[in-house]
DNA sequence: TGTACATCAGTGAACGCGCGTTCACTGATGTAC
DNA sequence: TGTACATCAGTGAACGCGCGTTCACTGATGTAC
C-alpha cells in the first residue's frame, strides 16, 4: 500500500533503490532515527523485506545512500539562499542560513548524516563526495570572504572551521538542546541564525 | 566477574544505582550509543536482568542519569580548566577548551547527552537541572567577557548562543565529522580549538 | 535482648517483539542467433 | 520474427538474536514492642 506510483503493481518496480532510499527519508523524519529499519523502508516502498538486498548490500548501505542524498539537499538548499547574493559578505551568511534551515527542517536527515549510525564513513565514495561539495561550499565562501576584507589572518581551514562549527553547533543545539529562537530574544530562526553568525563574521580573518 | 568491589558478593550490592551509572557509562564509551542496553549494564555491574528496575522505572530513566552525570563532570572539566584564569577572556577561552576537550574525551556521553536516545528530556528533572549549570557557566563568563570590553552589542542570549554554538559545532564535528587538528593546521587540539574560538572571541559583542 | 513482621533489593524464568539476514524459489526482461 | 537461455529483480518462509519488560519468588534488612 502506499507505493503510490502511477504504474503500480508491475512485478519489475522500475526504481526501487529510490524508492527505498525515498521511503527511507519519510520514516526518518517522520518517526527518528531509532525507528528506521531495512524492513520498514521496504514495507513503506511497498516491497518484500528481502527486496532490498537487490540494491543494498546491508543496511548501513541504505543508510549511507540516504545521508548522501541529504548532503546534496544541503549543499542545494544552500546554493538556493545564496543565488541573490550580491557580495561575499552576504554570500557567507546566505550559506550559514540555509545550513541552519535545512538542519532544522530536516532533523532526522542531518542526525543520520552526522551521527553514529554509520559507522564507518569512509566506506561510502558517494558520501564522502557529497559531503565535501558542502564543505567547500563553505570553504570557497570564507576565502572569499577573507579577500574581500583582505583579512590579515588567513589561515583558511582554522577560519572554515570556525565558520562550519558555528553554524554546525547552533543546528545541532536546535534540534538536540531545546533552543528556540524565541527565547534567543529573536522573532524567527532567521533572525537567531543573523545575529549568532553576525558574531563570527566580525571575528573571522582576525585571529589570535 | 568484574562486580570489582571490595566487599563482592553480598546480596545487596549496596549502591546498585551508581553502579549501574558507571557501568553504562563505560560501555558507551567503549562501544557506543548503539550497545548501551539496560541488560548489558546489569551484566556489566554484576547483577542479574532485573535488578535495574529497583533503581530506574525504565531503560530512559538509566540514559537520563547517565548523562547528568555527563553533565556535570562537562561542568567539573569546565571548572577546572577555568580555574588559573586570570581574567574574563582567558576564563572564556578555558570554558571553551574544556568544552571541547570533554566532548571529545567522551564522545559517548557526549552524543547521549544531546541526542535522541532521551526522547522528552523536560521529564528528568536532574538531567535539565545539571545541563543548566553547564550553559549558565557559558552564559555567566560571556557576561563578565561582555562587561569587561564594554560592548555596544549586550545582546546576552544571541551572544551566549553563538560561544556555544562555537564549541558545540567543533565538538561536534571533530567526534562525528572526522575533523581532527591535523588537517585544520594546528598541531593539537587545545591549538585548535584556541584557532577557532578566537575568531568568535573577536566577534563577541560587535553585532549585527 | 528477642521475636514478629513489613519492606526492601535481589533472582531466574518467561513473554513477545522486531530486527537483519539467508535461503531456495519464481516471474520478468534482455539478448544471441 | 521466434526461440532458447542467461540474468535480473522480485517473493515468502525461516533463522537466530538481543532486547525491554513482567512475574512470582526469596534472601536480607530494619523496626516495633
Amino acid at each position: 500500500m502506499a507505493s503510490g506510483d502511477a504504474a503500480a503493481k508491475k512485478y519489475h518496480h522500475g526504481d526501487l533503490k529510490s524508492a527505498l532510499v525515498a521511503a527511507g527519508t519519510r520514516i526518518l523524519e517522520a518517526e527518528g532515527v531509532m525507528a528506521l529499519s531495512l524492513r520498514g523502508a521496504a514495507r513503506a516502498a511497498g516491497v518484500s523485506q528481502t527486496a532490498p538486498y537487490h540494491h543494498f548490500a546491508d543496511k548501513e548501505a541504505l543508510l549511507a545512500a540516504i545521508a548522501a542524498t541529504g548532503f546534496e539537499d544541503l549543499s542545494a538548499e544552500m546554493t538556493r539562499r545564496a543565488a541573490g547574493a550580491s557580495d561575499a559578505q552576504e554570500r557567507l551568511s546566505a550559506l550559514g542560513l540555509g545550513y541552519v534551515m535545512f538542519a532544522t527542517e530536516n532533523p532526522g536527515r542531518f542526525r543520520l548524516m552526522f551521527g553514529p549510525l554509520i559507522g564507518e564513513k569512509a566506506r561510502y565514495p558517494d558520501l564522502l563526495a557529497t559531503a565535501n561539495v558542502s564543505y567547500q561550499m563553505i570553504r570557497d565562501a570564507v576565502v572569499a570572504y577573507l579577500d574581500a576584507r583582505q583579512a590579515s589572518n588567513r589561515n583558511v581551514d582554522a577560519n572554515a572551521m570556525a565558520a562550519w562549527s558555528l553554524v554546525h553547533g547552533l543546528a545541532t543545539l536546535i534540534n538536540d538542546g531545546g533552543f528556540n529562537a524565541d527565547g534567543m530574544g529573536a522573532a524567527t530562526l532567521e533572525e537567531l541564525t543573523g545575529l549568532v553568525t553576525a558574531f563570527l563574521r566580525n571575528g573571522l580573518g582576525r585571529g589570535a
